[in-house]
DNA sequence: TAGGTACCTTACTTTTTTGTCTGTACTTGC
DNA sequence: GCAAGTACAGACAAAAAAGTAAGGTACCTA
């Protein structure tokens, strides 16, 4: 399994929190897991589509092995395997959200920038042609 | 400047959040700088002397064109710059508190478990050399 | 004139992460 | 026999992030 992860540095207790979760669709997945759970992995391959199936699985077993979410086999044909959150992952998405809260707050602020420059940008060759 | 950054998925919020605080170093340096503020780049470096010059720029570049640190070039010889966190680079060390925490936890329960692991395995040795 | 300090910049290499594609085992349906 | 569906595995390649090493400015001291 490719697992040698990039070294985060402990900034208290930051460098394990960003490890478990700072693969590209780890955040996602355990929000939709935990929305829709338990959840099947061909559920997960549609509501994400994006990602692919190699992706997938690598971040699901790694966040198996992390201990936030879990994992039950039923034997059967087809193949049938359900994931859930642990209580450990359950508390993981609870420390994420006021991430999510800053997250939507800065992300519309940026925005705002934007067009206040683009704004600003008409306004001034405005001027110019005006001038 | 090195900025193609891999697009993260938005899962509410998350994925901007991030994007600004994902770099290796960053969030120990948001914290550093709220700490020590204000903080000069030498003192950066010689808090943390395993980052590169190049990569405590480019982060330090990175935190403040997202906003979250500010910097201050005084026109002296020696030169002399000052970097400080920006009322929104302090909301989101606020709001990296409880992923911190949890962080913590998270650390300190592998560590319990591999402690037991290592045990078990250790009474399981003496269990065949005694059988 | 060489060396030192502070704060970078640039070119280049390595490591890590992500993506693409192909293949497996098994069964149902046509 | 062949396709389709489920839940993966593995080789390989591309992309992104991080690191290394060298240089550059501007002034000051020996």
């Amino acid at each position: 399994m490719e697992k040698k992860q990039r070294k985060l540095p402990d900034s208290c207790g930051l460098g394990p929190a960003l490890a478990v979760i700072g693969g590209k669709w780890k955040a996602l997945l355990l929000w939709q897991i935990h929305q829709a759970q338990p959840c099947r992995f061909g559920e997960l391959k549609r509501l994400q589509p994006e990602i692919s199936e190699k992706m997938l699985i690598q971040h699901l077993r790694e966040m198996e092995a992390d201990g936030i979410i879990h994992r039950e086999v039923f034997h059967q044909v087809p193949p049938r395997v359900e994931y859930s959150v642990t209580p450990e992952g359950a508390e993981l998405d609870l420390a994420l959200a006021p991430l999510a809260e800053w997250g939507k707050k800065h992300q519309e602020r940026t925005e705002k920038a934007k067009a206040g420059a683009a704004r600003a940008a008409r306004t001034a060759a405005e001027g110019v042609t005006l001038g």
